[in-house]
DNA sequence: GCCTAGGTCCCGTAC
DNA sequence: GTACGGGGCCTAGGC
């Protein structure tokens, strides 16, 4: 594709529309499920689980098609009021002034953006098909794991993947080199105490039946009070280099998962 | 102010504008302080934390002058892919195509929008002095029922609020109507397991110089697996209206809270 | 800097 | 439907 070629959908645009012709705009939109932009100069109140105000001010809006709202401001990563997909927008005009309200039923939330100027709307449709993939989830974790114990410790044999317990289930199990039963948390960023405290509850559980019980806390790193806590309670730890499960996992997934000890050893 | 009337800042825009068009815009727009909308086709690579990889389609990308990078598609609450503050946009092309990386430090995160064709950008000036004002916070909750303690439970006292412990800290501390030493953790929404957890751990902590100690969890509501927890480490578990103490809170906060029983008495 | 706790968290999944 | 755990969560506040 060439720059310049105009394969989008074409925007509509319109700066400085009239309250009229933003309603206009945006109703086709939404009737036609295309995704709006607003710039407007607004004030916005919320209720529903807490409740929001804040003054005027010039904001950017988008409207999806699916009933989601987000009004951000000029800074900050998150938006400043929303409200989920699933909501009912509704337009009027009152006193002058341009009011958006979404209205979301479980739980019952209202947001009302009260705009008294509009300084460009936008609104297209958006073709898009694409998945995003998340490279190495914790399920992708387990996938080169269950693969590749030894990553786990040489001699390591998985015995079962996501045991059910009372309250929550344990990562992996199986028996150490020696024979010793084991049970694995495995954490895909840096191990903190609620991963230990997690790990030593199932433990704790499996004593009960299995006496002899080992815990291994298997993460890229560990929090140092988490590291402090692990070894009070005489749980060990263990690093997974998650980098390089990434690209071996990437490397297998179009074929399948099999043993990898040929991209290791 | 009146419909019509051209009091917020213009916005720059340009329907399919040349990818110089973008650079010299965005560039501009980045040194001015201004927020950045394109619609564009484009496909994204995240690598960081996590990495992921999104294929080719038509998105809204917001551009903040604190350096937060949003990518919205046409659906979802949330951004398919993001930036938070504080990192470093720069463009280039390459191959026909316009690539805006975005780049973290802490952690080291990079993100990358491959564009093919943008079908729209603007830029404007967003003055926007407004505070966003949330009523009954957590914070706000502890207001009423420092002025209400009945509220916790009939004839407590408050001595402490927020009180530090070594790692985290005790939301309210008091005496319960027979003088005994009480710990309360407050939530806003429906208690969860977490939430006793945290309890229990301050409670523990306090035991050691405090020995006969009571915990209470006072939430609007609580998991059935967070009361279950709650019983069997023996913390007691009490009901708060939050919409009640919303209610107070704002007839009051006006003119100061003070003792609120001439409401409800 | 790390850690802790909160959020209108949102979101998927199991039950 | 509700409950529960995860997130590239983000963000604010302490130490």
């Amino acid at each position: 594709m060439v720059e310049g070629s105009v394969s989008m959908n074409h925007p509509q645009v319109k700066v400085d529309p009239t309250f009229q012709e933003v309603e206009s705009i945006v109703s086709d939109a939404c009737s036609r499920g295309c995704f709006t932009v607003l710039v407007a100069d607004c004030r916005v109140d919320y209720h529903g689980r807490s409740s929001s105000k804040m003054g005027w001010g010039e904001r950017v809006v988008l409207l999806k098609p699916d009933g989601s709202v987000l009004i951000h401001r000029r800074t900050g990563f998150e938006a400043a009021n929303w409200q989920p997909p699933g909501c009912c927008i509704t337009f009027s005009q009152r006193e002058g002034e341009l009011v958006i309200r979404a209205d979301r039923r479980k739980p019952r939330e209202t947001l009302e953006v009260i705009c008294r100027e509009v300084a460009l709307v936008s609104s297209v449709l958006l073709k898009d098909d694409a998945s995003l993939d998340m490279l190495i989830s914790e399920q992708d974790l387990y996938s080169v794991l269950r693969a590749n114990p030894d990553l786990i410790e040489p001699g390591f044999r998985i015995s079962s993947e996501q045991k059910g317990l009372g309250g929550g289930k344990a990562d992996l199990t199986g028996l150490d080199r020696s024979g010793r039963y084991t049970v694995v948390e495995v954490k895909r960023v840096a191990a903190d105490t609620d991963a230990v405290k997690q790990l030593y509850r199932y433990i704790s559980q499996m004593r009960e039946t299995s006496p002899d019980l080992r815990g291994i806390l298997l993460a890229p790193n560990i929090r140092p009070a988490a590291k402090r806590l692990a070894k009070s309670l005489s749980v060990d730890y263990r690093t997974v280099d998650v980098a390089q499960c990434a690209a071996v996992f990437s490397k297998n997934s179009s074929k399948g998962l099999d043993r990898l000890d040929r991209h290791f050893t």
